[in-house]
DNA sequence: CTGGATGCAAATGTTTTGCAGCATG
DNA sequence: CATGCTGCAAAACATTTGCATCCAG
């Protein structure tokens, strides 16, 4: 039988330690380096392939720069902010109606959804309603 | 004063005459030799994104392989087929009461949202159920 | 003339692939 | 010792940038 895989393994507790919500695979490889373990790209992106077929993991629905991944856990919709790039994660907002709506209306079977609202963070509503007119904004995440 | 933009021009033209309801920078920059012009893809990539900051097109928030852009009008969210990677267009299937709840519940301002609703296109389905098993399906769009 | 638009080329960034070597069952 | 994971390198793909040039105002 072949070895037993590492990487993956290291990826999911890497992940599960937490300290962020999405992760990109150059966060990812950065992060396992930081653990002491040293994955090489491509087998960050292996694991992470594997991954996502076994469900263990998702693609955030972002769509822009690098794809981000997350742990797949209960199923959840995303908020981020237009203004720093914040990701938070939000109780799923589509009602199963609706979406039986849309199956009648589109004549489609619906078998997932992803639903991404962009908007602004409590902190960059304060600063950009506060006044602060000098500063663009906190760091993001 | 500077020398008039051509290639956004031509980009609007190109959408509008349709034939397809999202495109990459690929399907643009052919579409645009196929129609007689010439254009760079430095200067696709630039009209693109003076567009985009124009409100004129969308980023159609598949978040896989290369961006796919529309014509920016009427919100609407999309449907994809996980087989034949067909999209849609489909009204929209978020109500404001619904983002409204979602604001007091997170505390973020909701500004905007995009959906893609992932499924099975009326083709698909009949060739997933019929029994058609040899088969992978229709080729894509 | 001037300033933004364009074309060409090259840099940058992201993801995928080929292949040899290695560690386990 | 066969299998499939790993590392390294390079390819493939997607996007962005630098710079010289062009052109309508």
């Amino acid at each position: 039988m072949p070895r037993p895989a590492r990487v993956p393994e290291q990826v999911i507790e890497l992940l599960q330690r937490g300290g962020r919500h999405a992760w990109t695979m150059e966060q990812i490889a950065g992060g396992l380096q930081a653990a002491g373990h040293q994955a090489d790209f491509s087998s960050v992106y292996r694991a992470v392939e594997r991954l996502l077929r076994a469900q263990r993991l998702a693609r955030v629905p972002l769509g822009d720069g690098a794809a981000q991944y997350e742990l797949a856990g209960e199923h959840h919709d995303h908020v981020r902010c237009v203004r720093c790039k914040a990701l938070a994660a939000l109780e799923c907002v589509l009602h199963d109606s609706d979406l039986r709506a849309a199956e009648r209306a589109s004549g489609w079977s619906i078998l997932e959804h992803r639903v991404v609202l962009d908007g602004l963070c409590p902190r960059c509503r304060a600063e950009q309603q506060g006044g602060t007119r000098r500063s663009h904004g906190h760091p993001p995440d």
